[in-house]
DNA sequence: GTACAATGTTAACCGAAGCTAACAAAAGGA
DNA sequence: TCCTTTTGTTAGCTTCGGTTAACATTGTAC
């Protein structure tokens, strides 16, 4: 099991491997808040565990493992998201910083209910959603929600 | 700001208080699965902080401010724990545990617009509670609640 | 009242995750 | 090309929260 520090990186990571088109360490430690020699470590830690192709001075990959969790730990997000923001009525940005807490220490189980139950109140059923927040036609939905709020 | 493991060890000990009569070192690390030397550890960092009252081989005791804080954090844990087995349907120590987690990350706010809401959709308005977590007498309301179900 | 069991403390250590300071490598401009 | 800037790495330190081993204190049974 990986730490929720280093998941948070894996997930950085990815978002910026979407962005930009490449990851660099200098980036991630912007996004994130923390020094070079930080990232570093963070991701000698996450190539330790098979999550990301590294060797010094060179380009940064996620393996398939490393984008598949970083996928599944933004699904967890935007379902945590979309109930405080959507369902509790927060602030956009205190929903952001909240779910950013909350994503990272529940399980895949309450993830699932919880994207259920929110597509039950927030009536997304017809988008032909399945409710299982690891299939990605599940995050489209809910992205698209959000969007066009 | 006090951290996460030390508000656990707070509550732990306001529960011990509650339940046994006394707090002791070995209860302690009992419920909290962790060693005696944790706990006295912890121990003196809740003392520097205010929260405790303690001397080496003497009686634990929670300063007011320790208690208030106890209280609010188990009535966090409360509403957690309610919206997950009461309106998510987890299972009773599935919701434990999560609430357990979820708890520690939350901000008040959202806490009480949580509250709020497990108050509307469970329908227990009608027990004069007026969702603030922080208020004694709703977090009566939702033990009631939950005994009684 | 003493000996043993239970309880609590101390010292020294570990790993995670961060930091600064200093250095190495790569990239870009003249 | 060479020099400077940007980028990345290394070493060594800090804090937090935990551990084990050894020791001190307290309480209890006989």
């Amino acid at each position: 099991m990986i730490s929720k520090a280093s998941e948070e990186y894996l997930k950085t990571m990815y978002l910026l491997k979407k962005h930009n088109g490449n990851i660099r360490v200098t980036d991630i430690a912007e996004k994130m808040n923390c020094t070079k020699p930080s990232v570093n470590k963070a991701l000698y830690n996450l190539k330790d565990n098979g999550f990301v192709n590294y060797e010094s001075y060179g380009t940064i990959e996620l393996t398939q493992e490393g984008e598949d969790l970083a996928k599944k730990i933004l699904e967890a997000y935007d379902i945590v998201y979309l109930f405080l923001k959507e369902v509790l009525n927060l602030e956009a940005e205190e929903a952001q910083n909240e779910a950013e807490k909350i994503k990272t220490s529940i399980t895949d189980e309450t993830v699932n209910k919880l994207a259920k139950y929110v597509h039950e109140v927030l009536g997304l059923s017809s988008l032909n959603c399945n409710y299982d927040i690891n299939k990605e036609k599940c995050r489209n939905c809910i992205k698209r929600t959000v969007n066009t709020k």
